[in-house]
DNA sequence: AAATTTTCTCTAACACAGTTAGCATAATTG
DNA sequence: CAATTATGCTAACTGTGTTAGAGAAAATTT
């Protein structure tokens, strides 16, 4: 993923390229350290040509953040297509959410700004993030059929639970261990869903 | 607390001036916008004497975060001095954690490395973050006296929902209403805090 | 009072950041 | 072959954190 051959090269090909890159150094570097320059070294072209493919860096990590958005939007789908469960459903889409953030955590900093992850562009107006709201509503509303305000107020109790959890995991990942904290993320998701019913 | 006469002035009055400009110029344009010579202008000094005050920029983020949480810590502190009962002691303490985030969104975020705000010093060797800890602990100790490892469960999922939905309710001010999100975060946390009896 | 030292503050510079303008080369088209 | 388009570069601008070193002013010593 790192350096890419330069001969053979689309242009649907070096924007991926771009994206992976990003990706990358943000792994193994932190958000902080990702810069134009070194991406362009990276893929072995120089700084204008990243202007080419994004008209800025804050366009770069909107792209990347509803990537992620929708990454996580197809595995719910996914989640919602294997079991019929309301309930087996939305503690799955739980664990899921928590494995997204666990094996990519630079994805879930730059999709929240967390973390010297920062994007201007305001994550609302991205619909990859609606869509996946829609999904985990619509989870909700399947067993607990109430009105558009309630199923809204248990999607924000719900989505705050779970961010909650895993964002001071992330912040605590020295000093708690991350077994402990996946433990009681089980624990509090499977709650969550029980009172739900 | 922006443009400060430069004539009599102690070492411990222009600390203090560099730590309230970097807050006010925060506030206004958000935690990207902070910059050394910003702030040396603001207190009509030039950058390298900032220097002979904080040995870097981290540092001073740094100390902004430490003063927040030893402010929150002593919000904490009168809580519990001014309520006898447990459970009162917490719902109020949760009270207090969500209007210090209302009224100072720009500290909060640099507590929690939010919205680009970004210091790299990790923020769980903050003596100030363990004092909330111990005392939130403890608060929680005094009612349902269990195990170490219990009270720091319990405790991280109080931090968890509380965190959790404070941050996501700063990300989605312009989609949702604030005294919506607010009265859910009462009913969250008073329900958790009935929930531990 | 003169000389010296210490204190205070500044300018200039470095490497790096995002971003843009303009030029050179290569590929394609007529 | 000539003209045009595409492609990628260098150089530059402003702004960032940070440091070195110069210079003035004040305090101290002789």
């Amino acid at each position: 993923m790192e350096t890419i051959e330069r001969k053979p090269r689309s242009r649907e090909n070096a924007r991926s390229g771009i994206i992976g890159t990003a990706k990358a150094i943000a792994r193994r570097e932190g958000w902080q350290a990702v810069s134009i320059r070194k991406i362009a070294d990276a893929i072995e072209y120089s700084a204008p040509i990243v202007y080419e493919y994004f008209d800025s860096k804050d366009v770069l990590l909107d792209e990347i953040r509803s990537e992620g958005f929708r990454h996580l939007h197809q595995e719910y789908e996914r989640i919602v297509k294997l079991y019929r469960d309301p309930e087996k459903r939305l503690y799955e889409i739980s664990l899921v959410q928590w494995d997204f953030a666990r094996q990519q955590p630079e994805i879930y900093q730059v999709m929240y700004n967390l973390n010297g992850a920062y994007c201007t562009i305001p994550v609302c107006e991205s619909d990859a993030m609606q869509a996946v709201g829609d999904t985990v509503r619509q989870t909700i509303f399947s067993f607990i059929p109430k009105s558009k305000e309630s199923i809204q107020k248990l999607y924000f109790e719900w989505w705050a639970t779970s961010h909650g959890m895993i964002s001071l995991a992330m912040l605590l990942k020295d000093e708690q261990h991350v077994e402990q904290s996946e433990q009681v993320y089980r624990d509090t998701m499977r709650r969550f869903v029980r009172g739900l019913r």
